[in-house]
DNA sequence: CAGTATCCCAATGGATACTG
DNA sequence: CAGTATCCATTGGGATACTG
């Protein structure tokens, strides 16, 4: 652990790859290639503006791929890049620990709340 | 990974956890506990006023410790909880990725900014 | 369908100074 | 040392409407 170094480019890449949207558009790109609509469903919070964003940064990134098939009339989707599928073991290991850990959470949020509710 | 949803709370929390210092807090936590001061050596480029929301928000989901030790004077520090450590894998995935792959995202973006500049 | 365009608000976070 | 207090600039992102 200890050699593992994050210059300040580390950092803002995290900021990127950790924004509102971007792991949950990446977990869901990891499981199938899904059109702009699809994704939309999916994340039901997500306004368009908002899933551009996410979606243009992660295909700068080099992480997902725009598709533009050749089918009439043409469909455009998004897919996982290698690169992005390098991302996706980690990705896992994250997400599944918030699944698994959530209620964990909430139990120390309350018990930090009320402790200080105490004072 | 179909099996693993978010539900919005996941997503908040996933929030709290990558906002913009706290990987990087948790990181050198898991190293060894820090003071306050040691932290703010640490991650040369956070004011105070980050840092502390930063740690309150770790403690209050019960991943980080804030112990005062019974010195003279008195010491504060922050340690890794028993729920963070179990944090400490999935991150240094994450952040192994993004070191590793740092590179690869650079040249990403340098083509994708070529590509469209072009147009 | 796959976005773009506007408007707008709340929150993040930086700079700086101050304190028990 | 370990923060808190203020002020302020930026921006992320929601709501909504519109378009090729």
């Amino acid at each position: 652990m200890a050699g593992m170094e994050l210059d300040d480019e580390g950092r803002r890449l995290l900021d990127q790859l950790f924004d509102k949207w971007s792991l949950l558009v990446l977990h869901a790109l990891c499981d199938r290639s899904r059109r702009f609509s699809e994704l939309r469903q999916h994340l039901p919070a997500v306004t368009p503006k908002s899933l551009t964003t996410c979606l243009r940064r992660l295909e700068r990134n080099g992480v997902v791929e725009r598709v533009v098939l050749s089918t009439e009339p043409v469909a455009i989707e998004y897919r996982i890049s290698r690169l992005g599928r390098s991302l996706e073991s980690p990705l896992r290991a994250m997400l599944g620990w918030v699944v698994d850990h959530l209620d964990t959470v909430e139990a120390a949020r309350t018990q930090y709340d009320e402790r200080r509710a105490d004072i």
